[in-house]
DNA sequence: CTAAGATGTGAATTGTGAATCACAATTCTT
DNA sequence: AAGAATTGTGATTCACAATTCACATCTTAG
């Protein structure tokens, strides 16, 4: 039975992975040494080769994320036009995000993250801020080429996008995936932008 | 250092009230039977005189917190004079509420309510769609009276109602209570107006 | 090929927290 | 005030999960 040797590097990544996965699947209670070795296919103690303790997981799978996140960012801020539209790119692939990664939610509004290194509280603070600046500066982007009004408040505006992803993952996690997050994303989108366009996109002829 | 003998629908209600305080402080990871008896000032075993099981506590404290933001939606309802009146009130109350019961994202959020009983999610789950439900029910009666524009759909805009609340509290909650929470309800009630609202409030002369 | 280093394994250790139980102290009933 | 019922206590059990350790096995540099 014995696991075929493998790179730290790789094992680190694998390891990780497994992780996010067990979170996803089980939540943060559900994150266990033995599950996540199960899952990588080595023995719980072999973990310990290529982490130093279960919090330093965490912190990996922490930092995974974070590049995740920021990622999506990047990634609608090349793709978009305009500033309206990076930020219609961002939300629907943050909201397509959550099929395979519910484990952002569960790890970021997760007390048991906090609990262990008091460091990582503010790690996941900076790390939401850091997405929070993001739209935020997209946002005000906007205001000043005019595709967005001049009396919306970016910071504000900022977290309310984060308002139509973070219930909408809420909702549909705690309902059984029964919430109908393609409605939320096509009804959600033009009330955002009702409140923050400079002037309302025509439809039809 | 015996402890005072005490009805058990009183100690229920100590015990509920402690665990509730007890998870505003350390979150759900917190919640323990020694944390709870010794905030109640017995020994951990006495408290199984009064709860069957840290589960039931659980139970309890989620009715609690249904209980509270329940008689927020009446309160809201009762006070405001037409529908978007309602909803600033209940916006305002619901934040304001942040201060004594963080617990109730701490709860909510926390995946730790979801191991055990596999009832209590589908039983969260409802809690909030009858949360939901109720503030669609005045998004609706103001699209009727004409207070809300034709085209907002209720149950998006509801959403986004919550949208104000929930990362606002997030944000809050793990910024150390640095984030402005004042300049943002100041901020976003507007915002949420432009998006719904028939007409804006005209301001000055 | 072989020794050193890296990786994997199973057993044992430790810590934690929920739950149980026999017994003690109190409150209540009559 | 005596006995029953209720509530409180301390010791203890139990399950579970993280971590450590001595030893086995593989990989690779030389």
């Amino acid at each position: 039975m014995a696991a075929r040797k493998t790179d730290t590097e790789q094992r680190q990544d694998q390891i990780v992975q497994a992780a996010l996965d067990l979170i996803n699947d089980s939540g943060i209670t559900g994150l266990s040494i033995a599950g996540i070795a199960q899952r990588v296919g080595i023995v719980p103690s072999a973990l310990y080769r290529h982490f130093s303790s279960k919090d330093a997981v965490l912190d990996a799978v922490l930092n995974l994320i974070k590049t995740r996140l920021l990622a999506n960012v990047y990634l609608a801020r090349k793709q978009g036009s305009d500033p309206l539209e990076q930020l219609r790119l961002l939300f629907r692939s943050h909201i397509a995000m959550l099929n395979e990664n519910q484990a952002i939610p569960h790890v970021v509004f997760s007390d048991a993250v906090y609990t262990g290194d008091p460091g990582r509280k503010a790690r996941i603070a900076h790390t939401i801020a850091t997405y929070l600046k993001e739209v935020e500066a997209i946002i005000a982007r906007g205001t000043e080429d005019g595709t967005i009004r001049k009396d919306v408040v970016p910071a504000t505006a900022a977290v309310m996008f984060l308002g139509m992803i973070m219930p909408a993952a809420v909702l549909w996690n705690i309902s059984e995936k029964k919430f109908d997050i393609a409605f939320h994303v096509e009804t959600a989108w033009p009330m955002f932008e009702h409140a923050v366009a400079a002037e309302q996109k025509k439809e039809g002829p």
